[in-house]
DNA sequence: AAGCCAAACTAAATCGTTTACGGAAGAACA
DNA sequence: TGTTCTTCCGTAAACGATTTAGTTTGGCTT
């Protein structure tokens, strides 16, 4: 059943059928009810590939999933950020189209997507420092949000982020209230912009306190997996002057590192402090009804969904200055 | 840079231009190297939405993903699966669609994407006991593929599926051998059809050596999590004929059931064995140089990849009987 | 009654491809 | 020398919507 066809039945013209259902005013309030009734009836559904050719919107946007090392680390939470855009798209009619490609193939892929037509704009996810991918939508003229910032980028940009910085500020802070000096931090990987800011947060907590960064408590990672964080800890406590205190960036490298200290005997908490860095994620929940870990958290799906938002305003308001979105994460304790 | 404008550069009509384009043959090689050329040098890239519309295929597929408790459960092995599935639409030049909706509009979702003409097939995610969305897509003449399988259902569809009866099978064979006679079972939501074969599996073993299964040693979970491992591990160990041994369904189970062994003083491994079943996710490896768990492992990515092959070929050939395909588990010794 | 205007509708072009059908030119064959 | 194939290319009609540019109708004004 396709718009002539339910025009015939109506004996009306298609310019009007279409007119009706898409709430131009142009149109007889009675006929308007009568066609809205009759497609009804016909479960009459426009159909997407016409539409979109004549309109020329793509009515979608994509992800690109660049296929590297970095992905395996942006993989345990991309599906919440998923999760949280999809709910935007949906409720906006847009498609939400994931693009698998090889990382070096990322610049032709936006390429693709934009002159091919598939989509009206993109998310861009894990920026680097100075990440190029920026540039490169820039001159496409492709509408696009970054999840994350990208220090060093001179350009001007829509994003949306948490604020790692403050994050990890306030969570060294905290843990130098309790007395801790020897402050680890298992980060991520730190050519991740996220990363980045997360040590300075860090740094910045301790050298405001005329407290010196030790670079025997930094473990950098490239994975943020348990296994990962059950060697730093265990590398942070073998230490002559071991760490005392732990921040995390991620849930499962704060249970490496639980393991770790509960493997000698210790305990978490009493014995050594632990605060981890909280996404969120729908099934790595900190403790439904006990928080388990003391933690800065902030939800990924709740970011998916603001991106989402950012970007369709975005591709319907070409003109529009930059965007941004800092959202703060909330320290629990556990 | 359009086709139209393309074929007036080369003083060619668009059909031969289409044609020089897509392979067929009935177009001279010198002219069709020409065009080739030409295309290139203009970098002339045809607009899919019009392709689309021509062609009344959507040179696309649907993933569906239900936003409900199942959805928590699934969501972490749901990014593997993804990449995998997207490789293979890459290659293949489909695109992937991911609809995230609320659970009780899955069945309208799937009847939208089909009469918009958005999707050409689907990939059924997560199927449970008897799952009604296997009927409602045989009716509508959607095509598609279940990762998994649904226990009960007696249409014959397509699926990729591992066989996690014979996985559980296995390793509670290997516990038995040991010497086990206590092993509880760890299990997912037991109305997922995944949860059900591998209580089977377990169940099979069993009685297989005489010996009958102990309710108190069976703890299905809704949410796999790694504080759901812990509490059940907690009780099976505070049985009065406690628990030896762990089967768990997925790693941070197992991780939960690893704290909860060590946090009592004992040793897994020497004083109670674990076994998990792996997914070999990409960012839980376990343990990439040394297994940490004894694990049957599966790759999830793996499956993806397989899935997806599959649905092309089923779209592309209407005809085809039901296809299926059961993939082994590994026995990792950890 | 002529002129004007708003309301409600229609005809036809358009989006950018694919594809059914047709046709010219030359080769092959009788 | 026709006739019949091939080979190679073009014309024009899809595909199913939106949208531009009218057209009809009736009411109101003068």
């Amino acid at each position: 059943m396709n718009l002539k066809e339910l025009a015939a039945k109506l004996g009306l013209s298609p310019t009007t059928v279409s007119r009706a259902l898409n709430g131009y005013p142009e149109v007889n309030e009675a006929t308007r009810e009568r066609v809205i009734a009759a497609a009804r009836r016909h479960n009459y559904r426009p159909n997407a590939r016409a539409i979109r050719l004549a309109t020329g919107r793509a009515l979608a946007v994509g992800h690109v999933i660049p296929l590297n090392v970095q992905t395996e680390m942006m993989n345990p939470i991309f599906s919440d950020f998923i999760t949280g855009s999809g709910e935007t798209y949906m409720r906006n009619g847009y498609d939400m189209i994931l693009s698998v490609v090889p990382d070096e193939a990322e610049e032709a892929a936006y390429r693709d997507l934009m002159s091919r037509g598939t989509v009206d704009g993109v998310i861009v996810h894990a920026p680097i420092f100075n990440d190029p991918r920026i540039k490169v939508l820039k001159d496409l003229g492709l509408p696009f949000v970054v999840h994350g910032r990208s220090s060093g980028a001179d350009l001007d940009y829509n994003w949306v982020d948490v604020n790692n910085r403050r994050a990890f500020l306030r969570a060294t802070e905290f843990l130098l209230d309790l007395g801790h000096r020897r402050i680890a931090l298992v980060n991520g990987n730190e050519t991740m912009d996220f990363a980045i800011r997360r040590r300075a947060g860090y740094s910045e907590a301790l050298t405001a306190r005329g407290l010196t960064v030790d670079s025997e408590l930094l473990f950098p990672a490239q994975a943020m997996s348990e296994a990962n964080g059950w060697l730093a800890a265990e590398a942070g406590l073998d230490l002559a002057q071991p760490a005392t205190a732990f921040l995390c960036a991620s849930m499962l490298q704060g249970m490496g590192v639980r393991r770790a200290i509960e493997g000698r005997g210790l305990k978490m908490g009493r014995d050594v402090s632990v605060i981890v860095f909280d996404d969120d994620l729908s099934y790595l929940r900190n403790g439904d009804d006990v928080p388990i870990f003391t933690a800065t958290r902030s939800s990924v799906r709740e970011a998916g969904r603001l991106a989402a938002e950012m970007l369709l305003n975005v591709i319907h308001q070409p003109g529009l200055p930059a965007q941004h979105k800092l959202l703060e994460a909330e320290l629990i304790l556990g």
